[in-house]
DNA sequence: TAAATTCCTGACTAATTTAGTCAGGAATTA
DNA sequence: TAATTCCTGACTAAATTAGTCAGGAATTTA
């Protein structure tokens, strides 16, 4: 059982947002050199969360993307939802239908554990990690190497 | 997120043998055409299961598979780790080197999902489906359907 | 209005993983 | 000795993931 970089990439990039809420507009070439994801594949998968309501984009010179919603209001089921990764475990998206129209012999365990990854990951608020000490220290040590946001009049103030 | 059916097929298989166990041990052809798996594929998930010590195999005409121990005491994490699907879901193995030696903006929260992801399914043990009265009924179905374990002298006492 | 910046889109390619095939050998039982 | 079944390794096909590329559209700033 694997999550896809896909997946990883796209709520690492929405963290990454949240983290900078105050400063404005967060540009792909910023997250694509400070987290390290090609670019044109950001591209792809913020098509998806803006298809999926989860950001805007602000076009032009000092624009870039920001969250559509709260932070609290983003879990992390949401995230991997939109770029297409599933959470269902089952072999019959949920259906019953595994095994020759009936429900095959592992139906039901598969279904339990999708129940229970889900529950999980949608309480996970993209705030709860925004508001970590630990996770604040990273990111200031993060833009302080790549020099983001020196020309912003807002991330001063 | 997903399970590849090299997990799936494992612990289908697993849940076959654990459910016939009474019967002696369950040959991969019975395996391959009830649950609908090719049987080449079936002897290389075994090869594993065999290398992790959750089964053994018989060979010779009344042969088969069987469990290396009590079906109290296979958890089906221990299957899907056996056929080498991992259930860390760090992009660093858990060593925390994720982005330039350092842990990534969202290594706390797979490392986490990991946790709970191993916890419930290592507590899950083959025995509890064993015992599960629709599952049972399942096989009943299936075993009927297939005639199998006919020619068995064990399977009728 | 022109230039720079950034989002936005679609088509294409490369790499990896998954799934499955095939051929043949080894042990065991009857 | 013949049948059955495990067992192994090498090979192939299909699907998915990851990433590239080229170019256009909107917006801001000078």
């Amino acid at each position: 059982m694997r999550l896809s970089t896909k997946g990883r990439y796209a709520v690492t990039a929405m963290m990454d947002i949240a983290l900078h809420q105050r400063v404005g507009p967060v540009t792909l070439a910023d997250i694509s050199q400070c987290q390290g994801i090609s670019l044109s594949y950001l591209e792809q998968l913020f098509a998806k969360l803006r298809k999926g309501g989860l950001v805007e984009g602000v076009r032009g010179p000092g624009g870039g993307y920001r969250l559509a919603r709260p932070a609290n209001q983003i879990s992390v089921a949401d995230i991997i939802q939109s770029v297409d990764e599933k959470l269902d475990m089952t072999k019959c998206g949920g259906r019953g239908n595994c095994s020759q129209g009936e429900k095959c012999l592992t139906h039901q365990l598969w279904f339990e554990l999708s129940c229970n990854l889900y529950r999980f990951l949608s309480e996970i608020k993209l705030d709860q990690y925004v508001n970590r000490p630990d996770i604040n220290e990273l990111v200031k040590k993060q833009d302080i190497q790549y020099g983001r946001f020196l020309n912003r009049p807002q991330a001063i103030a």
